[in-house]
DNA sequence: CTTATGTTACACGCAAAGTGTAATTAATCC
DNA sequence: GGATTAATTACACTTTGCGTGTAACATAAG
């Protein structure tokens, strides 16, 4: 039998039999809370094609069963009766986000409103996939008290692992994370927490973090640059996250050829240049947190990987077409504007028309992107 | 207001008072048939998340319209009372793909259980688009009269054009399509024709007609390369086809800077060393039917563009990860097999384990896979 | 300041559509 | 002929749209 979280959902959280969570009319209403927090109940019928009673009768059920909650109405609003505002309510569910990198382990505690609860990570250093997860649930017990949260809200897990899908829940991951690699995550973390687990690649969910909280709220289609330790990258198409064929869509780095991957923008390769220039600089984080355009070496590295850098976001144009392009993952601001500044898009006009070009934005996300998209998967997956 | 084709569907065709076709369970059942023709009715429900009351319901209404036909039963089923096999019913519509090329304008008309009705083609020379427009409408007549049809099961037109989407119905074309050029397509067409009409690129329909009718009754997600003139393509991810932020997803040729864009695989580019080289080729369709590997430049050429033809490969698998990629439009199958023998994936195996790769496949089809594709989006949008 | 009027949304009951459950009937195999 | 499988038919349940009366508020007349 195939692994599915969504079959360990705790029944509490479930509506029908066929063990659905919410059904479609009440997603797209809690899609529609969720962008618009705070939207009165009658603005509703504007934006989906169900009537003011329908919208009513589903406003209802959702409130009776704690998901979302009815607030005072907007003064000020014109004539008529007033109509309550709705929120989603972060009481209903939190969810945990776990995300794997080769040198720490990030934990994001979240409510369904898309509150985080709480924040932690662990550095892994030489510990066994055991101790480490062990810490895991040690710091997760702390966060849950810490924000005195009731278990019985504890909907599910969000797992986040550096390195590419493989099959089922099995992912191939760098060599810190060996242990990791190439088992079925999903039953054996279900197992270890007692909760649904869904398993996805970290750049993916962080990319799926940008589609929540950052510029997914008012772009479609856009592609996700996660810059950290290596390199790699998301899809989201129509507002969902892409996952292709093999469960690799957005592994950009695919692209260069052995050659041109040393020249990759990969994170790595920052940091040894500033340490072999004497600037010290012991983590990513660190260079995020620190970063100075001036660094001895920042503006010679910076045109090395340009070639390929330049390349790369052609492809992903000429390929799905996005509307936007993210600069993500650990990516200092001041690091992606530079790499944004030497865009050029290999495009000629005809009759003096372009097509059409992708944005150049950098993420707003400070926190750890992949453990906060990691939080929002199990919600996204059954909620909205 | 936004042009619609949807909205312009004969009321004969419509069910529900929203205006659609049919019901999206309705469209599944559809669907399986399809992919499955001669299933039997008992057969369904394993398919499909319906009893098997429900689907005898669903399956009478739809034969009540004329929409699927019963056959005999298939003989040796075992016990039990005798199931009816199911198919879709060519008499209840046909469609007109239309394919606007630089060259030609292809015709393909079609019924709705895909079966091709005929096939023609008009030489574009130094026609206006009025013109063109006109030879296209005495010609799709004449395929009409042929086949005996009745006008009131004319559905739509599915309209194909070479070039890039700019907007809404409007497409940047190349210079011999000067005037079909950034004009609203869609409200001009479907005026003329008096059915609706829906715009697609000319390599996206291509890529449709893969999906409906090639390797997409097997591969849900993969990528079309679309050899002609020029060089594009198409993405479908999980069965559907992917248009990206603007409409331009699977445009692969932009990929190339303006260099590299000279040794892109674009058949015209072959089609003139052939020629310098003494090698009689008048046209594409020439060159596919009459292909031969040893003409003299064959080998020259593949091996100068295989470089960048490795590039573009790797950055397709790189960026959607489909399960196949596909080598159609009008490219020889010889020549087709000569690329994928040169290709390369950028790939290093991590504990011997290699991200999963695309199957290389040619496309097995022989017509004119644009126009073909164009006939079945009208019916992929409302039917199935 | 009070009151009448108009507007907007709430909230309830009912009908229609679509699906699942249950029971009966029909055709075929062993 | 009994077993088996699927076709039918009947009925119940869920969800949505529609109709309608009511509640709350804004505005302006008195």
């Amino acid at each position: 039998m195939q692994y599915s979280a969504e079959a360990l959902i705790a029944p509490h959280f479930v509506r029908s039999p066929e063990g659905l969570v919410v059904s479609p009319n009440e997603r797209a209403l809690l899609r529609l809370i969720w962008r618009n927090p705070g939207i009165s109940r009658s603005e509703i019928t504007g934006h989906i094609d169900l009537t003011q009673q329908s919208v009513y009768r589903i406003v209802d059920q959702l409130t009776a069963r704690g998901i979302i909650a009815l607030g005072a109405p907007k003064p000020g609003h014109g004539r008529g009766q007033p109509s309550p505002t709705l929120r989603l309510d972060g009481k209903h569910a939190y969810a945990c986000g776990i995300s794997a990198n080769t040198d720490v382990v990030g934990i994001c505690l979240m409510d369904l409103s898309g509150r985080i609860l709480g924040e932690a990570s662990i550095a892994l250093r030489e510990l066994s996939m055991a101790e480490a997860l062990d810490e895991v649930k040690i710091a997760l017990a702390q966060l849950e008290q810490r924000a005195g949260l009731d278990r019985r809200a504890f909907f599910g897990i969000g797992f986040a692992i550096a390195g590419y899908h493989v099959g089922g829940t099995r992912y191939n991951a760098p060599l810190p994370l060996h242990e990791w690699s190439l088992i079925e995550l999903g039953p054996l973390l279900s197992e270890y927490f007692d909760r649904p687990v869904w398993v996805h690649n970290g750049a993916n969910t962080g990319t799926i973090a940008e589609s929540m909280f950052g510029v997914g709220r008012h772009v479609r289609h856009f592609a996700y640059l996660s810059f950290n330790y290596g390199f790699g990258g998301g899809l989201i198409s129509d507002g969902e996250l892409l996952v292709g064929g093999n469960g690799n869509a957005g592994e950009f780095s695919g692209i260069f050829d052995v050659e041109e991957s040393k020249r990759r923008p990969a994170l790595q390769y920052l940091i040894e240049r500033l340490n072999q220039n004497g600037v010290e600089v012991p983590s990513i984080s660190y260079m995020r947190k620190n970063f100075d355009r001036n660094w001895p070496g920042v503006t010679e590295w910076v045109e090395e990987v340009t070639p390929a850098y330049n390349r790369m976001i052609n492809a992903v144009r000429a390929v799905v077409d996005p509307q936007a392009i993210v600069f993500g993952g650990q990516v200092p601001a001041d690091l992606a504007q530079m790499l944004i500044d030497r865009t050029r898009i290999f495009d000629r006009p005809r009759y003096g028309v372009h097509r059409p070009s992708p944005k150049f934005i950098i993420s707003e996300i400070a926190t750890d992107a992949s453990a906060m998209g990691a939080a929002v998967v199990p919600f996204k997956s059954a909620f909205y």
